[in-house]
DNA sequence: CGATTTCCCTGGCCGC
DNA sequence: TGCGGCCAGGGAAATC
């Protein structure tokens, strides 16, 4: 079976989410530690330019805050209190990758004359080689590394500040709680969406009452939760689900981690796997696993949506 | 000023 | 087969 919906598989591994994130966020954050930044290219787009701006920096490990990493940056002189963070947001299709090799592969998959060189890359980026096509910003390390940041659809971007100074990334400078910090409360959670008219999705959706949620998590803690997508309001015990079914929709995926990705990327029949991991997302036309309604699909804010007319009933 | 809409992008599938 | 149409989608900018 080759469906519409399977055709949202290999969409859906290449949409960094919060699971995603820090997935790369724990591979990448050894190897990019004690290393400076002596040559960086990027390709001419706003969205990308800024990686001119870590040059001289020397790399201090990678945070994370909703689907946004943050690279430290220490100035290699004088200044003590000077930091910046050099931000990635992987949009839909952005990849990080470390080389062991300065400068660019010749052809294909892996650069010529050693075998090995990607093997880093391959922690690194779930799997692959850069992009050649596709490539958006170098960073040249001191050590003979390269760091590598490719994104077929240009939804990426990325950004230099001095840290904690998120201004210039509106999303980021009001971005919620992260969903497994103490902040993050089923009260809070009802509270912020009670207040506003939005449907519950559409705020999920916009990383102000927590942060780190895509289109496929959203789904699924809302059908984990059995909450309707176009909910505007939900009562305590709702909430209270909701809050618990985001947490461990969440862990669970990062639990699965690149493990996850590749299977799904490496599942040409679709469908085994995938169920494995997701049981509403991508699944419209087949039948609920936990009451065998027939799951339907619904556009909320120009995106798919899935949801069980049963489980979920309409507010 | 908050809410809503538009646009950015490419690859791959589909129908004609 | 070739090609236009359509879809996927996070976030920022534009607009209401």
């Amino acid at each position: 079976m080759h469906t519409h919906l399977g055709l949202d598989w290999a969409t859906l591994i290449r949409v960094p989410e919060l699971p995603e994130v820090e997935t790369i966020r724990r591979q990448l954050d050894p190897l990019l530690r004690d290393c400076s930044v002596v040559d960086a290219w990027a390709f001419d787009s706003a969205k990308f330019t800024q990686a001119h701006e870590a040059v001289g920096w020397q790399l201090n490990g990678v945070s994370r805050r909703g689907k946004y990493l943050l690279i430290d940056l220490d100035s290699p002189t004088a200044e003590p209190t000077a930091k910046r963070e050099l931000i990635v947001h992987l949009g839909m299709t952005g990849r990080l990758s470390v080389s062991n090799t300065t400068g660019l592969p010749s052809t294909g998959a892996a650069p010529t004359g050693d075998s090995n060189s990607w093997e880093q890359s391959t922690r690194a980026n779930l799997g692959d080689a850069p992009a050649l096509g596709h490539l958006r910003a170098i960073w040249t390390l001191d050590d003979g590394r390269s760091l590598y940041f490719d994104d077929v659809r240009r939804f990426g971007r990325i950004a230099v500040v001095p840290a904690g100074e998120h201004d210039s990334l509106a999303t980021l400078a009001a971005l919620g709680p992260e969903p497994f910090d103490e902040a993050f409360t089923s009260e809070h959670l009802r509270a912020q969406v009670n207040a506003s008219k939005r449907c519950i999705k559409t705020q999920l959706l916009a990383q102000r009452v927590v942060a780190g949620l895509g289109n496929i998590y959203v789904d699924e803690s809302l059908w984990r939760s059995q909450v309707h997508p176009a909910a505007k309001k939900i009562t305590i015990l709702q909430s209270q689900k909701l809050t618990e079914a985001i947490r461990d929709v969440l862990a669970a995926a990062i639990n699965n981690g690149g493990t996850t990705l590749r299977n799904y990327r490496d599942a040409e029949g679709v469908a085994g796997s995938n169920q494995r991991y997701l049981d509403c997302y991508g699944r419209a036309g087949q039948s609920c696993i936990r009451c065998g309604t027939t799951l339907k699909r619904m556009v909320i804010d120009a995106r798919a949506t899935v949801f069980c007319p049963n489980c979920q009933r309409r507010p």
